[in-house]
DNA sequence: ACCATTTCTTAACTTAAGTGAACGTTTTTG
DNA sequence: CAAAAACGTTCACTTAAGTTAAGAAATGGT
């Protein structure tokens, strides 16, 4: 389990052994339940979370029904807006399935940063190699029908649509699941041909 | 032109004299004319871009038409995907009016960065910042209606709708011109009453 | 193994966006 | 200044998503 940590890390920066100790000594890992809530609305919260294994994901509650907007799945970080912003979370963080996290908190980081230099470069480093992996995500949305955005997602992450109950997948592709249904029952008698 | 800048930075950082005149010594500040291209697809760039002054956009060239998915105004930054790849642009970056621009790349980055570790606190606050941001409108935009959209960006950045053309803004809601059109009488129509 | 709940699909109907075309208006430019 | 190009609106028609409701299938808990 560690291992895939620092392999991750490799690809950024290299770790000394008293660097990886510092890392291990520091975080803490979570194992999560299926289904387990991690935040809710209206809370307030100064985690972030690495997912290790597994799958997290965020939602808003909009008239009564969930609104699922992204999904965390292996090597890939959560900083809930409300811990940038130190206001209550509009939305809700939940395990998809069994998950293992590392959490991590500001003043932890900020331990860390001062100790190890190295690790601002890196968050930095990943901070802006997501966010413009982000702002292309954005615009194939934009610039994409609700049909093209799954055959996309089947092409890009076809774990998802495995793991991912259906209506949960349909508000992350912007429409309704009964949408979904039809779109899907559409491509597969295109299909058939 | 620099008190902007500095006023700017001082909400994240304090920098001494010293730090604001390195700034100054490597920023390159430009000056660029409505219509200008800064990029264009195929293209590889190194250049990151900080509006000081206008309005720059991001577009697509999709079966022959633009498709509008960004917009940067006063104080906010732009680094395209290319300079993180190091891949050929998949979009144009142009001028949406006559623009005062800070240019910048990795190199000078690199150096500035070696002098002043504070910096890359910056950059990595900044890029954090803009994460967060950048989540919050995908969700709005996935929870939301086209109706929704335009309603939502007249409430947010009412300047946009009075300095980028209506085509322009249509993709960048996600639809066609006459949708928005239409949409837009659609409103008026129900506010007279 | 059974019941309850949640999830997925289907269908009929409504609403809004996409498409193609026409037309008036504004902006560009030679 | 005049012709051309670009832009915005409107309209009729097509296509796909939203809505409401019903029932089938899968899942979970005891």
């Amino acid at each position: 389990m560690h291992d895939l940590l620092f392999d991750f890390i490799s690809k950024y920066v290299s770790l000394t052994e008293e660097e990886k100790k510092a890392i291990l000594s520091l975080a803490i890992f979570h194992s999560v339940k299926k289904g387990t809530i991690l935040l809710k609305e209206g809370e307030k919260s100064n985690d972030g979370y690495f997912v290790l294994k597994g799958c997290i994901r965020t939602y808003y509650i909009i008239d009564g029904d969930e609104k699922t907007t992204a999904f965390y799945t292996e090597m890939e970080a959560l900083t809930p807006h409300c811990v940038i912003t130190q206001a209550p979370s509009e939305y809700y963080i939940s395990c998809v399935n069994d998950t293992i996290l590392l959490v991590s908190n500001p003043d932890m980081e900020a331990e860390t940063f001062d100790k190890f230099p190295k690790f601002v470069t890196l968050c930095r480093i990943l901070a802006e190699e997501l966010l413009a992996k982000q702002q292309i995500n954005f615009d194939e949305f934009k610039t994409s029908s609700p049909e093209q955005r799954y055959l996309n997602l089947l092409q890009k992450r076809p774990d998802l649509i495995q793991r991912v109950p259906q209506h949960q997948l349909a508000s992350y592709l912007g429409i309704k699941p009964q949408s979904l249904s039809r779109l899907r029952a559409r491509i597969s008698e295109k299909n058939k041909d």
